[in-house]
DNA sequence: TTGTGTATATTCACTGGATAGTATACATAA
DNA sequence: TTATGTATACTATCCAGTGAATATACACAA
């Protein structure tokens, strides 16, 4: 049972979540997750069978929450496509520029792990892009584009592009850069559709 | 001296190059690359102050070879401004299929890094893409684009975006698509200039 | 109400191995 | 003989994971 009213698990993946993404996986110890979580070693053992097992718990946790805020910052208002699309990168360089913002969990994870092709962390991450891309997918083609899928992953690149740039540079300017670039590639597939579908134009 | 004909530093960076963008910089041990220079550690050590002298070493080595890289692909034939970006992409998602690619070693290791924004590291890799960016901004700038710099940065954020989702996937494809998205993003460009300059069109 | 068994949850103390970096000495060439 | 380069052997620390015991909660019988 848990000393506090969260139960121990929830704290330890808590704890995990913190250091992780500011740290990286293996730049954060095992003892150091059991320590922030007010827990010994052995505890964590006894709820994880081990490190990569809290890793996959990890990002396993960053999923929903992550695309919520997506979805959110997406449907805050219905301005059409282009603005909506650009509106998520314009919110996510507002967050970038908070000092503790570290990129994403999901890529810094798979950039760290990338010789280790089957850990469950690498399919965790992959099927979060996933799902991201195939929410805009199905949200481009209810409006009628013509290669939605394409479109969704043209986005995503921007996306995870802007990620990668910015932890670089630790320039959030270059978010706002890739939300100018989705809005002119959302507005030709716009363009390009057969007939215009349920929306007003912009 | 060097044991070999090659000298002793060079080795050392070699295999430093061969382990590091394989496995990560932390999953790379001091040892590990002295072995694999066919070294011992105190000679590494006597080359390099620190494991950190070291990994700038690795990145620096990179640096050169890869801008070298991307201009000959561009550079291959004089086809148009949008084919000969689309051709980077292209030329990328081929290197991409071999078994032993693991993204690009600048935003592996700035993922890893991410905690430490002082590294001498990040610096070089922060470098590294702004040389990057500013040999396509010029390129722009030659054939009369109006905002050369926003447009070298999209098809940036396009690349380093392929890197990270490829990484993640496993899909190459995605480079052809980032390709496509870069293709149309320099034709828009293009056809809003003031004047066409220099190149006949396509 | 009290006792008892059992599954859950947690702790302390430990192991075996890896790791970054160093003290010291030896070799070789200008 | 002095600067450069290489090797052997070492230190101090950290780290993932484990063994064995203990504490708590709850179901159920007396």
């Amino acid at each position: 049972m848990a000393r506090s009213g969260i139960p121990t698990r929830e704290r330890i993946i808590s704890a995990a979540n913190a250091l992780f993404y500011n740290d990286g996986i293996r730049g954060v110890s095992v003892d150091a997750v059991a320590a922030r979580a007010g827990v010994t070693k052995r505890t964590l053992y006894y709820h994880f069978r081990s490190k990569d097992d809290l890793v996959a718990a990890y990002l396993a946790g960053r999923d929903q929450p992550n695309l919520a805020l997506f979805r959110q910052w997406f449907g805050e208002k219905d301005d059409g496509l282009p603005a909506q699309v650009e509106r998520v990168f314009r919110n996510l360089a507002r967050s970038a520029r908070h000092p503790k913002w570290k990129g994403c969990g999901f890529l810094r994870t798979s950039a760290e792990l990338a010789n280790m092709p089957g850990h469950p962390a690498m399919k965790i991450g992959a099927a979060h892009k996933k799902r991201f891309e195939e929410w805009l997918r199905v949200t481009f083609a209810a409006e009628g584009i013509a290669d939605p899928l394409r479109l969704a992953r043209q986005i995503l690149l921007l996306l995870d592009g802007s990620f990668a740039v910015v932890l670089l540079h630790r320039d959030p300017s270059y978010m706002e850069t890739a939300g100018q670039a989705a809005h002119a590639l959302v507005e030709a597939a716009l363009a390009g559709r057969a007939k215009p579908q349920s929306r007003r134009a912009r």
